[in-house]
DNA sequence: ACTAATCGATAGTAATACTTTTATATTTGC
DNA sequence: GCAAATATAAAAGTATTACTATCGATTAGT
C-alpha cells in the first residue's frame, strides 16, 4: 500500500461516537482491539466489559467513547467503506476507458484483503473479515430509518453511487445500474461468507474469485459499446 | 393459493425443536404470535417473556418447545424456505422449456409475497417480511458450521441447488451457476430491504419489481440455445 | 379411575448493558 | 512549576435478558 496511506486519516461522522477514538490512546487501543475481539468471539458474544480487561482498561471508559457496541460497529464500517473507497477512487482515477475502469472499481471493491498493509492501529485483514461476518447486522435494525436520517450510512451509499456511474459510463441503457451496484457490493461479502461457510452454494474457491464472478456477471450483463 | 396447501405441512428438521409446536394448540401459537411479535418488534427486542405476556402462557413453557430465540428463527426460516420450494417445484413441475423453466423459478423465488394466502397459522406476508429483515442473522453468527453439521440449512440449500441446475439447464456452458442462484436468492432478500429502507441504492420500486431486476441479469448473463 | 404428560406460576442464577459516583492520574494553560 | 481542567480506573448499582429448576394443577389417554 501506498506510503500517503499511512498519514491518512479516514473520516467517521462524529455521531458515531461520543469521544473521538482517534485522539487518545486509549482510543485506539479500543478500535485496534475491539477489531481482533470482534473477529475472534463474534460481534453477538463481544461485550465492552470483555474488552475493557483485554486492553487493561474498564468498562466504563470504553462507554465515554461509544454509546454502546452497536455504534461502535457502525464506526468500524464506516471506517472500512472509507477505506476501500479510497483505495477506489486513487485506482481508478486517470483511468479513461470506462470498461478498464469499471473493471478496476470492481476488482477493489470486491477483492480479498490479503497482505497485512496495517496502516497504525487498524488491522485491515481482519476488519475485512470482521465486515464480511457482521456487516448486514449494522443495518438490519428496527432503528435503521432513524439511522440513516443521521447519515450514518453516507460513506457507503456514496461507494454504491460511485460504481453505479461507472455502470452507466459503460452502458447508458442498461436500466437498473444502481441495482447492480448493490448487488455486486452486497453480493460480494456474501460469496465470500459462503466460500468460508457453505462452499457447496457458491463457484467461488481458491482457484476462482469473487472477483471473477462478479467482473464476468457485469460485463456480460453490460453492452459494451 | 391452492386447496391443497390448506392440508400441506411443512416438514422442519426436528433438531430445531424440543417439542414439535404443529402438536398444541401452545405450539401453533407460539408461532403464530412469534411471526407477528418479530415482525413488531425486530428479532433483537423479542424475547420470549413477551411473548408469553402475549399469547397469555408462561415463558418457562415456551422453554418447552425451543432452546432459545435463535433456534426460533431458524425454524421460521426453515419453514419458509420450504414453503418457497414448494411453491417453485409446483410452478415449474410440467414445464418443458429450460427457459421457461427457469423464468418461472425466479419468480416464484423472487416475487413479493402479497396475497394473504394464510396457511392455518403461519402468516406468510408477514414471515416473509421477517426473512427480509432478520435472515441473515440466522446463518451470521460464531456456531454456523455445527449447525450446517446438524442440517439446519438443508431446505435452503436444496432451493439453491434446484435453482443452479435450471441455470445450467439454459446454459450449460456457463461457469458460475450456483454463485448465481445463491446471490439471486440472497440478493432478492436485499433489494426488498433496500426498496424498503434504502431507496436511493435501488432501482427497485412501485413500478420495477426484483423479479424484473434479476430475470433481466439471468438472461443478460446467460446463453440461450 | 389411574397414569402420564402438559402447562402455569414462582423463584432463582448468571450475564448483559448500561449509569453513576468517587478517587486518582495526567495533561494543559498560564 | 502549579492550579485547573480533563481523563481514566474502580466500584457499586439497576434493569433486563436468557435461561433453569421446582411444584402443583389440569388435561388426556387407556
Amino acid at each position: 500500500m501506498d506510503v500517503l496511506m499511512q498519514s491518512l486519516k479516514i473520516g467517521v461522522n462524529e455521531k458515531l461516537y461520543i469521544k473521538d477514538p482517534e485522539s487518545s490512546t486509549l482510543g485506539k487501543n479500543i478500535i485496534e482491539h475491539s477489531i481482533l475481539m470482534i473477529d475472534e468471539l463474534g460481534f453477538d458474544s463481544f461485550t465492552f466489559k470483555k474488552l475493557g480487561v483485554k486492553i487493561n482498561s474498564n468498562e466504563s471508559s470504553i462507554y465515554r467513547y461509544f454509546e454502546n457496541k452497536h455504534k461502535l460497529l457502525l464506526y468500524l464500517a464506516t471506517w472500512y467503506w472509507g477505506w476501500v473507497e479510497y483505495r477506489m477512487v486513487f485506482a481508478t482515477n486517470g483511468i479513461d476507458d470506462p470498461v478498464k475502469k469499471l473493471e478496476k472499481a470492481v476488482e477493489v471493491l470486491t477483492q480479498n484483503v490479503e497482505e497485512d498493509s496495517t496502516i497504525s492501529h487498524v488491522n485491515e485483514v481482519v476488519l475485512n473479515r470482521i465486515i464480511i461476518n457482521e456487516y448486514s447486522k449494522s443495518y438490519l435494525v428496527k432503528e435503521v430509518n432513524q439511522e440513516d436520517k443521521d447519515s450514518f450510512f453516507i460513506v457507503c451509499k456514496r461507494l454504491v453511487n460511485r460504481l453505479s456511474d461507472m455502470i452507466s459510463a459503460v452502458d447508458q441503457k442498461y436500466p437498473y445500474p444502481i441495482s447492480l451496484a448493490s448487488n455486486v457490493m452486497e453480493g460480494s461479502l456474501h460469496q465470500y461468507f459462503l466460500k468460508e461457510h457453505f462452499p457447496t452454494l457458491t463457484n467461488c474457491n481458491s482457484t476462482i474469485s469473487p472477483t471473477e464472478f462478479f467482473t464476468d456477471l457485469i460485463f456480460r450483463t453490460l453492452n459494451k459499446k
